[in-house]
RNA sequence: GCCGCCCUAGCUCAGUGGUAGAGCACACCCUUGGUAAGGGUGAGGUCGUGGGUUCAAAUCCCAUGGGCGGCUCCA
């Protein structure tokens, strides 16, 4: 019997049992079929050779065409990436065939493509290095070029396990029984060339048909990585590289990541003089400059407005506590491992050290709890919660909402630290709120809406939301299931008034709630938490909290946690780099320099800038022997946003000459009305 | 914490065993200028730190601190 196949515009063909997507692409045209490289048939992306299953829909996956200059171009942003998809998967065969001519030894595990390239975790008890690099690709060329045929074959699940046997790849074997277990029909394997004669790895591909395909290659960087990722299982070194379809893509790509290291947060906060991180001050610790401090400071302020304004109170809270706090909260010892050590107290220490304590056991009792002391906080919740346990509370009072710029610490393991995104000392917009049931829709609602003027404002659309559920399969959460209901269908509510794209992650709640998580991506892909919003049935409880309910009766009110940016570092990090140093005017360190073309005019340049200073814009003025065209390479490369160019001409007409760092000369206007126009930008906010 | 790479002037970097270099920034002098660098002179470094090998170490080896990219972790 015939099938039937269905395109992309809805036209049908019939074909014989046993057709291909190839088969397809040739009944429309030699040249597709010369180009079609796989399919997505039925909408799963498959080998452009493999038969089909039946009736389907087809839509072919080609290889790119290039224009003059090499580079590939595709039909829209779908099509390139399923079509590097299949490369990269394809690479990743190649480079391993290449690594295992080349370190016969190696053991292969897992190799997939990512969205930026692929990987491939091998075992080799030889470590591969950046100077095998080139090695292997020049091994990787040589198989390219030989445009050998990507091979499939499968075997039914028995004789496929017999075979792996034989192989004694115990990771492979792995790789087939998780495939069987998951109801695998078949396992499959792809040799680059013939089967039995070529290299072949057990693998689900799908795969471009020839390795010719690959027109660029890189190796690009090797880690170390593990067994199922856990870290005390097998160590394996993943090789991480990247192909394209030509040579020019790989260069354009080496140049987009150039030019991403450039827009790094961490390049920009030294060129701009941001913030430092001192080793004498010690890792993950961040010193914040006079210009950082500015932007922290006007940030800070925009968000206390809006915390005012939705009635919020303010507190502080100081930067340690006593242990048995955090032995109420739990934080202690359970996670004495991402905590600083205990401060213990001299006496309790001397005490100590009189009864014969040992350094081990010392350690001991910090690990285990036993020990008496301070430890900095890390977290701002316990402080917060004995503040509103101070006062006997009415059902009347509440919500309760207390925010503080906290600072706290945690222990993160060094090889995690890095610039201002991941650090072990940092400031949370955080506020704790105390509600009532009935009010916590609405109280989650409000925290959202924050979100979602600070994000305006800022012009930051790129970001996703993930609401974390409770896990359905087991009992990892604690509290009732009506509550969860209750929480859960308040944050899927909340999350949707975002209008952004947002995922339900069932088992990724809190043990004690659920949570809205916002996350951003840097300049070189890497996502980051931000904010978080999370609803906390458990610390009330431990910690007793209650209040007097209309019934007179004593009830126990629900927690949201809630730091809208996470913490001034990780938020200010993201934000440097999301608008590459240049901040809008009322974010700018410096908002205004003035240029005076020669110090003949610094008098009325001096004019100037008091007229400045009296509006409170943030201005300088360049007295430097520099000419014009200095001063403006500096200030441009400081990304002030305006800069004055004032000379004789100016001087006697009472005008400024407009620079804009972006859109460059805007002549000259009258002084009054550049500040006024300047000091409207500045108090709107406005992104500039 | 684990694997790989890196650490030379304030910054960015060159320097493969034989007397420490450049550009920018900085100081001073000349230049007094109209929209992305005018010119000159000068100061600035125990080459991350500690050991070792060597007649001789920025360079080779070991340890250690810090950084980068991943892994793992992130209450």
């Amino acid at each position: 019997m015939p099938l039937t196949v269905t395109l992309p515009d809805g036209s049908t063909q019939s074909h014989p049992q046993g057709a291909t997507a190839h088969t397809v692409a040739a009944a429309i045209g030699e040249g597709l079929a010369k180009a079609a490289i796989g399919a997505r048939v039925n909408g799963d992306l498959v080998d452009v050779n493999l038969p089909l299953p039946g009736d389907c829909t087809v839509a072919l996956v080609t290889a790119p065409r290039q224009n003059k200059k090499g580079i590939s171009k595709w039909r829209d942003e779908a099509h390139e990436a399923d079509a590097l998809m299949l490369l990269r998967h394809s690479a990743a065969h190649v480079m391993a065939e290449a690594i295992e001519r080349l370190f016969p030894d190696t053991l292969l595990a897992y190799g997939p493509a990512l969205s930026t390239g692929f990987y491939y975790d091998l075992s080799l008890d030889t470590p591969i290095s950046t100077t095998d690099f080139e090695r292997i690709e020049d091994e990787i060329q040589k198989i390219a070029a030989e445009d050998r045929p990507f091979t499939r074959y499968a075997l039914e699940p028995v004789a496929g396990m017999a075979r792996l046997m034989a192989e004694d790849n115990k990771y492979k074997i792995d790789n087939a029984q998780k495939a069987i277990a998951k109801g695998a029909a078949e396992l499959s394997w792809y040799a680059t060339g013939e089967q039995d004669k070529n290299w072949e790895d057990l693998c689900q591909g799908p795969h471009v048909p020839r390795t010719g395909l690959l027109g660029a290659v890189k190796v690009m960087s090797v880690a170390s990585s593990h067994w199922h990722g856990d870290v005390t299982s097998d160590r394996f070194q993943r090789v991480y590289g990247t192909a394209f379809f030509t040579p020019a893509d790989l260069d354009v790509h080496l140049e987009n990541l150039e030019q991403a290291k450039a827009r790094d947060h961490r390049v920009i906060g030294r060129s701009l003089g941001l913030f430092e991180i001192d080793e004498m001050v010690g890792q993950g610790l961040v010193l914040w400059k006079p210009k950082g401090a500015v932007v922290r400071d006007q940030l800070q302020k925009f968000i206390s407005e809006h915390l005012e304004r939705q009635g919020y109170s303010q507190v502080f809270t100081p930067h340690i506590g006593k242990l048995d706090l955090y032995r109420t909260s739990g934080h202690f010892p359970y996670y004495a491992d991402s905590q600083y050590p205990p401060l213990v107290e001299r006496d309790h220490l001397k005490k100590l050290s009189d009864e014969g304590c040992s350094c081990a056991e010392l350690t001991a009792s910090m690990s285990d709890g036993t020990i008496e002391g301070y430890m900095l906080k890390p977290m701002n919740c316990p402080h917060h919660i004995r503040i509103f346990a101070s006062d006997k509370h009415s059902y009347r009072d509440l919500p309760v909402r207390l925010a503080e710029f906290g600072t706290v610490y945690r222990w993160e393991q060094s090889g995690e630290l890095g610039g201002m995104t991941r650090v072990r000392g940092f400031t949370q917009d955080d506020a704790h709120l105390f509600v009532t049931p009935e009010q916590l829709a609405a109280e989650v609602l409000g925290c959202i809406e924050l979100v979602k003027i600070v994000f305006k404002t800022l012009g930051m659309n790129d970001y996703r939301v993930r609401v974390g559920l409770r896990d359905p399969d087991s009992s990892k959460f604690v509290g009732e299931a009506s509550d969860w209901d209750a929480a859960e269908n308040a944050c899927i509510a909340a999350a949707e008034s975002l209008d952004v794209p947002f995922s339900k992650e069932p088992g990724e709640a809190a043990f004690y709630g659920p949570k809205i998580d916002f996350v951003v991506k840097d300049v070189i892909g890497r996502e980051w938490q931000l904010g978080t919003v999370q609803v906390d049935y458990q610390l009330p409880q431990r910690f007793d909290l209650s209040y007097t309910g209309s019934d007179n009766a004593e009830h126990r009110p629900i927690m949201i946690h809630r730091a809208p940016f996470g913490s001034m570092e990780r938020f200010i990090g993201c934000l440097i780099e999301h608008f590459n140093g240049s901040f809008p005017l009322w974010l700018s360190p410096e908002q205004v320099r003035v240029l005076p073309i020669s110090d003949k005019f610094n008098d009325y340049a001096t004019t100037v800038l008091d007229a400045l200073k009296d509006q409170g814009l943030r201005c300088s003025m360049d007295t430097s022997s520099n000419r014009v065209n200095g001063k403006i390479k500096v200030a441009q490369e400081d990304k002030v946003p305006y800069m004055l160019v004032v000379g004789g001409k100016d001087a006697d007409a009472g005008t400024v000459s407009v620079r804009h760092r972006t859109d460059g000369d805007r002549g000259a206007v009258p002084l009054a009305d550049f500040v006024a126009a300047a000091v409207k930008e500045r108090d709107e906010r406005e992104l500039g």
